[in-house]
DNA sequence: TTGACAATTGAATAATTATTCAACTATAAT
DNA sequence: ATTATAGTTGAATAATTATTCAATTGTCAA
């Protein structure tokens, strides 16, 4: 997500077409926030973690089973979805108890399951 | 996305909770297919390129130039957009033309936006 | 058929993201 | 207070993905 150069080697150059796509071109800003969305989507481990969520609140060591996973990576992966505020979570007594922190989360999913699905 | 634990620390587990939620799980296909699918969504690069080919087709000097980035690194790019079905090109003497291969770009993205700013 | 240029490709490198590991915090029970 | 367990954290490592680089293909024009 790096890479710049100051020339090119183009000549065939459409610039009519770039400038007008310019002008329609989403802010910098939009794109960073819609690629770090999706970014959340595009593990499967995350999508599992949501998913699971959907169905039942689970506790770290729940994840971690269910995933056979580390509970320490599955904290990892809690805390960029927390960041994403796509979780909640409740503490109770040592437990820790995460749930999703609304519907957004299981909308990606299936739409995405609808668009995968039109693909295959 | 590679990761296996034979034993697992883990004392505090909630079996019928984690029951219950294997039962609903996704499929491992279908969690690759939408980790995949969004995996795509998640560059900032290859966001720029799919809003672009929706404003007007456009040959690979045209993004390279929009895009500020080397014929090559965008041609690895459109591969992988290929592959998603998610762009379509036609040759034109000894340009080629890329353009969207259905809405499905433009919805997820516009979809991810709302998202976004429910979310910040 | 040769030269020029758009585009693609594969391998090497750079950049990013995930997982492991060891140390730590928080809570509860003895 | 001490011990045990759930969970978190940061740094190191591993794994994945993007970009660069050099070489190649395809098409057109001279």
């Amino acid at each position: 997500m790096v890479a710049r150069i100051e020339t090119c080697d183009c000549n065939s150059i459409h610039q009519d077409v770039v400038d007008t796509v310019k002008e329609h071109m989403l802010s910098d800003t939009k794109i960073d926030a819609l690629a770090n969305f999706y970014k959340i989507f595009s593990d499967n481990t995350k999508i599992k973690i949501l998913w699971a969520l959907d169905v039942h609140e689970m506790c770290v060591c729940d994840l971690a089973v269910l995933t056979n996973m580390t509970k320490s990576a599955i904290s990892h992966q809690l805390r960029a979805l927390k960041e994403a505020n796509l979780v909640k979570y409740r503490r109770d007594g040592k437990n820790v108890y995460y749930s999703l922190s609304d519907t957004c989360a299981r909308q990606i999913i299936e739409n995405g399951i609808l668009h995968t699905i039109n693909k295959i």
